[in-house]
DNA sequence: CGAGTCGTTGGCAGCGTGTCAACGAGAGCC
DNA sequence: GGCTCTCGTTGACACGCTGCCAACGACTCG
């Protein structure tokens, strides 16, 4: 079934995408040392200097799998409903930790991927600006740029430690991430301490 | 001066501490994959193949430069002035802020250094476990350990971000790093939201 | 059905890592 | 002081992986 067929023509764009979603597979399950282009290539079913030829580098695919896990969750978080900002919150961690638990393997994949990397550490970086974006104008609409949004991206560390405490340690279950990213959220928007 | 004084004897122990404080200045400015065990021989002054005979592998060697980095804070922190647990707190993140301004590039290294590497992991695990226990004890003597040490632990992954925002980026300056980690510190201490 | 295009292939060159047998510096002994 | 023996140290070898490139041939167009 579905027979090899060696050397076949295909759209590039077709090719590109067969390329990308046999990579994503893999990058998904182990280290990125741990994946030669000649198993990037036989999982795409496709010469291995092919892959040199769409991307140029196994670090140019791998950036371009990043890239496309970051940017899936860009569906809409504007919807909350109206209430206290403790409510309101409380609703948008809801509504990331059903996010999360929906897609636990790629997301752990994401946040386990390959930090300290320059490159990668730009798409995450790009990523987190965007989802800043989207907490300050949900929950603190009136608060200052300038210390905010730096506040909530550096909240996301948080929330990629507090998922592993999570889904891979077990130490804290559902409940307790809530309280605790609930807890912090609050904190974060809410500049208690005096400088 | 300071003759190469090629293939001169050496105590093992020293010999390995020559290394690895070779090593640990090339990781500390270098990325895992662009340094090469010929940089870090010549940077040891010393034959490529010694690096293998005391450490076996790159990787290992890698790791026991990961370990000293994160094992070195490990001076006291318990002298900490009486007061509220505010002004507690505050001198704690004082604290932890002059070691990290001190050691900065080295922090850098650790923390983006490889993370998803699950022996890098590993070990910053434990090395966060030991900080976890130092701040509850600091801090919260009384907590239950239950959920308030995963707590902690999800803490330090702010602290990672934030002192990225600080050093790299540039996005908050050292007393707006402060005020986020005590505003933080003291939520997750305090655990406010209803479950 | 023949010619041209371009997606695709396989091999080559260079680099980096890990292994290993042999060398020789330094210590101990006579 | 010279000899011998230990073991820290070296340099070369084999292998795997990456990026490059010229040739091949599948598919299209006239």
């Amino acid at each position: 079934m579905t027979a090899p067929a060696r050397g076949r023509r295909l759209d590039p764009d077709a090719r590109r995408e067969e390329i990308v979603a046999g990579a994503l597979r893999l990058f998904a399950e182990h280290p990125y040392a741990a994946v030669s282009t000649t198993d990037l290539a036989r999982e795409a079913g496709v010469a291995r200097g092919l892959i040199n030829h769409y991307f140029g580098t196994k670090r140019a695919l791998y950036l371009e799998v990043v890239r496309r896990l970051t940017t899936i969750p860009e569906v809409a978080v504007e919807e909350l409903p109206p209430g206290t900002v403790e409510e309101r919150t409380g609703a948008a961690v809801d509504w990331f930790l059903d996010a999360v638990d929906r897609h636990r393997g790629l997301w752990l994949a994401v946040g386990t991927g390959a930090a300290g990397d320059i490159d990668v550490d730009a798409i995450l970086a790009e990523a987190d600006e965007i989802a800043a974006d989207r907490v300050l104008a949900a929950l603190a609409p009136d608060a200052p740029d300038d210390p905010y949004r730096a506040r909530v991206r550096s909240f996301f560390g948080l929330v990629r430690s507090a998922s592993r405490e999570w889904l891979v340690r077990g130490t804290l279950d559902r409940a307790g991430t809530r309280a605790l990213l609930v807890d912090v959220l609050l904190a974060v928007l809410h500049r208690d301490s005096q400088v």
